[in-house]
DNA sequence: GGGCTATCTTGATCTTGGTCAGAAATGAAA
DNA sequence: TTTCATTTCTGACCAAGATCAAGATAGCCC
C-alpha cells in the first residue's frame, strides 16, 4: 500500500505569499497589507517526494489547512471492509483539509505526483480567525463552498448517467484550470483511470469505454492522460 | 409545485434556549452562562404551517443558520433540466443552512411536515463568532462535520449497492434518534418513498421492493411510514 | 535498448436496478 | 360514508454498466 507520510517540511525561507501567483485564489485574498503580512508569517510549506505519499489519514488529529502550490492531491474515505471512495481531487491554488476541524480528519489525503503544499497550522487558524475578521469570513465562505461542491457531487452521483458524470468531471477540471489562468482546453489528468472511475462511482472499464466513445465522436481527443476538449 | 415561503416569524417570547431540551445538541453547547445569554438573545423562531413550505431556495441570499425544534426538513439541489437531488434530511436538534455563507444558498430547504425552527441571523453569526471564541470553534466544527457527513454520503452513493444504502440510511436515522434520547428502534419516516429513493440515488420502486424484502427477512417490520428495526 | 510492471483498452457475459404500468392502500375532503 | 387523489407496492421487461479476462500500451529501472 501507500507510503507513510513522506511529506517533509521545507524551510519557510522558500515561501512568500507575496510572490505566489496563486495568492489571489487563496485564503489571504482580500486582506489588507498588514493582515496579509500577519497571515504570511503563519504559513509553512511541506513537500511530497513522490506520488502516493500520504499527507494525513482518517482519524489523524487536525494539524493544518492546506493549499496546493504545485502538484495535486486526492482525498478518500474508506470503510472497514477496505472499500475506498475518492471524495476530491485538488489542483494548484485549491484548499483542502477542512474536514478535520471536528474530531480529526475523516478522510485520507494522498499525493498524485510530487507536490508542494502551503499549510496554515491549526493554532494559527483559530488565532487568525479571531484577529482578522476578513480571514474568518473567508474561511467560513470557503467551507461553505466546499459543502456546496459536495452537494453538486451528490447530485452527479445520484442523478446522472455515467457519460454525463464523466463529461461534467472533464468540464469541471477545465473550468478550474481557466480559473487559475490556463486555457482549459488541454487537460493533463494527474490521476489514473481507476481513480477517475472511483471518484465518479463507476468501473474503470466504463471510463475507458466512454473516453473512447467521446473520442470517436470527436468531442474530445485522448492521448494517454492528456485530454483535449474539442467541442 | 411547492408553496412560496409560508414560514412565518414567531414572537421571540415563545423562545428560550434555556428551556430547550435540545440545547445540548445545538450550537450554544459549551458556552458559559453569560455567553449563553448573549447567544440566546440573538436567536429568533419561525414556523412552517404545512408540509411543502419552502424555507429558502437556491440562490437566495444567506439570512440565517437554522436549527430544528420540531418537525423535519429536506434540502435539495436541482439542475436546469428540472432534476432534483435531495442532499439531506434534518431532524429536531439538527442544524442546517451552512451552504449559504459563500454566495447565497446552493440548495433549497423544504418542510416535510409542520416545523418549528430556531434561526441565528447572519449578522449575529459573524458578530458572535468574533465575540465568543467557543462559538466560533463550534461553528467551524459543525461545518467540518457537515463536510464529513457529505463525504460519507458520497461513499454510500459511489460504492454501495441499493440494499446497503437503504440499510445504512435506516441505521443512520436510528442513531440520530438515539442521539437525542429516543429509543431508535421505531422510526417514523417523515418523507415519502420517493424522497428516500431520491436521497439514496435510486428509484422509488426499488425502495418499496427492498423494504418488502427486509420485511420478509424479518430484519425490519414496516407499517406505512413506520419502520421498526427488528435485527 | 530490453525487460518488467502497472495501467489501459476492449470484448463477452451477466446482474442490478431502472422504467413503465396497473392494482392496492392510504389519507384527505366533502 | 363516499369520493378522489396521492402514495405505495408489485410484476414484467429492459438497459446501463459491472465483472472478468485477455491483449495492448506505456512508463520505469537497470
Amino acid at each position: 500500500m501507500a507510503n507513510v507520510s513522506k511529506f517533509s517540511p521545507v524551510r519557510p525561507m522558500t515561501l512568500s505569499c507575496k510572490d505566489c501567483s496563486l495568492a489571489e485564489l487563496c485564503l489571504p485574498r482580500g486582506l489588507n497589507p498588514s493582515e496579509f503580512e500577519q497571515f504570511m508569517s503563519m504559513v509553512r510549506q511541506r513537500a511530497s517526494r513522490i506520488s502516493g505519499d500520504i499527507l494525513y489519514r482518517t482519524g489523524d488529529t487536525f494539524r493544518a489547512i492546506y493549499a496546493i502550490k504545485t502538484g495535486s492531491i486526492k482525498t478518500l474515505v474508506s470503510s472497514s471492509d477496505g472499500e475506498e471512495q475518492i471524495t476530491g481531487f485538488f489542483m494548484p491554488g485549491e484548499l483542502f483539509g477542512f474536514d478535520g476541524l471536528d474530531y480529526g480528519h475523516s478522510c485520507t489525503a494522498v499525493a498524485l505526483e510530487p507536490t508542494l503544499l502551503c499549510e496554515l497550522p491549526v493554532a494559527s487558524v483559530d488565532e487568525l480567525a479571531h484577529q482578522i475578521p476578513g480571514l474568518r469570513r473567508e474561511i467560513f465562505r470557503m467551507m461553505s463552498r466546499k459543502l456546496s461542491e459536495k452537494q453538486s457531487m451528490l447530485f452527479l452521483l445520484g442523478r446522472r448517467k455515467a457519460d454525463q458524470r464523466l463529461a461534467t468531471f472533464l468540464l469541471s477540471l477545465s473550468t478550474r484550470m481557466q480559473y487559475r489562468g490556463l486555457s482549459g482546453n488541454e487537460i493533463r489528468l494527474s490521476m489514473s483511470r481507476h481513480d477517475v472511475a472511483n471518484y465518479l462511482g463507476m468501473a474503470s472499464g466504463t471510463v475507458s469505454r466512454l473516453l473512447s466513445r467521446l473520442s470517436k465522436e470527436k468531442v474530445i481527443s485522448v492521448d494517454g492522460r492528456t485530454v483535449v476538449i474539442e467541442n
